[in-house]
DNA sequence: TCTCTTTATAGTCGTCGAGACCATTAAAGA
DNA sequence: TCTTTAATGGTCTCGACGACTATAAAGAGA
């Protein structure tokens, strides 16, 4: 770690890849671009890029993420580092070293496309998909790391309201975890515990509701200050 | 991602940082090198070292950890990629891209000084070390963040056993958690969660137990292969 | 040798959280 | 109006956990 000339190693390029989720008709869904050179040139792939000289990977990543999302206002989204992928082959042209973050978009909306030609799109995330494509690259690995990540951080982090609009039903809220976790939650209990846990939301004031769905309106909350959770928030079952 | 020319870019050096752990005389302790050249010289800093252009990142901090450390069995110890910080000014020389890493090791022999000319110890955590002179670099917030993830890590999953060695008496796997969270725990109601703990420890066979020490002699477990644990093991009260 | 200290191990008890389940309320839709 | 749907409120039981007490088996020191 002393006294060295930059160029007297192999050059490393730096980048970012983005895992991005969001909610959609209760199901989770995850931004997939299509490639459209080689190598693996029409397969899907996370968006992702270049780390510039002058910026950390996680500007990058946030400038990756406004860019191909297509979202104006990209600073109030949950971004977070996921890991590093490093292996020397990973890329077969040269020598790439991709930091991989989560993201968590509430309300997406359509994508056009971003900075690259490639097509972009929201599609369902299925964990175990059996005649799917793989992704390029080891995309599929990242992506199954994020899951996990996401899931877990559920269960003992206020995560979830990084999915919703900022005034939000338990409803809502709760389908988050289900969409998450691939499973049912009590509507009651889920609602106890979520209302016992200090700080994870706050009541709208003035008892507003949310009226025009079917049944009876739910009242609306607010995300809390909570970052953890105590006690933690259990999914069902030993699910991975 | 497209059509790139490995030389049309600020080459990265990318590097590893260790955050290596070991428990002492019930208390637990990081490695820490002292730095001979400029800048941060005379300073304490974490093990590290660069990725070589063969090698994936972990390659590299099991190479470096094996170097550092002395230990000849380096195979089976716990490493495990902690977070990549790629702040363009956290190296004043260069751009630096640095994936740190967190191991475990049990029974931690003395250190000489690794591969380089800098010395080398086994210096106790204390977490909130007010006289202490700075770590080099932003190495005191790698070695914060290595602490917290070990520290939650020992909730949920069977890390602890990884600051055992092979065979061990529930006493020593107790001291692990109170040396890393800092609290005490009853060591009856320690025993019943470890034992109720289904894959987390297995009696050695023959009965075998462990004399020489004070009291009632215990008896010996080896590490079950669990790595996820339902219930998790929560620690006392909501410390950081 | 006898006693004290130390540590492991066993058991008890009260509290609390969590899941299962039922009942009620209030809206939309037919 | 009647049915359907979802939110909300309540009860019950079980199991985990923390606090605590008791017993067992070794070393240390008198």
């Amino acid at each position: 770690m002393q006294g060295y000339d930059k160029y007297a190693f192999e050059p490393f390029a730096v980048t970012v890849d983005l895992a991005v989720f969001t909610i959609r008709e209760g199901g989770l869904r995850v931004l997939l671009v299509e490639r459209g050179e080689q190598p693996y040139a029409g397969r899907r792939a996370l968006p992702g890029g270049f780390v510039q000289p002058d910026e950390s990977a996680e500007t990058a990543a946030r400038r990756e993420l406004a860019e191909e999302t297509g979202l104006s206002d990209v600073a109030g989204l949950h971004l977070e580092q996921l890991r590093t992928y490093s292996e020397p082959d990973r890329d077969p042209r040269m020598r790439v070293v991709s930091v991989a973050f989560t993201a968590l978009v509430p309300n997406a909306p359509d994508v056009y496309g971003g900075s690259d030609a490639a097509r972009a799109d929201w599609l369902p995330y299925t964990e175990h998909r059996p005649g799917y494509a793989p992704l390029a690259f080891d995309h599929d690995q990242v992506l199954a790391d994020a899951h996990d990540r996401v899931g877990a951080k559920l269960e003992y982090t206020g995560l979830a309201t990084a999915f919703c609009p900022p005034e939000f039903t338990l409803g809502e809220l709760r389908q988050v975890y289900q969409a998450v976790w691939g499973a049912e939650l009590d509507p009651a209990n889920f609602r106890r515990k979520v209302l016992a846990t200090p700080g994870l939301v706050e009541p709208v004031p003035g008892a507003a509701r949310l009226t025009g769905g079917r049944g009876k309106p739910a009242a609306l909350y607010r995300a809390g200050g909570a970052t953890a959770l105590h006690p933690p928030l259990l999914r069902p079952e030993g699910r991975s």
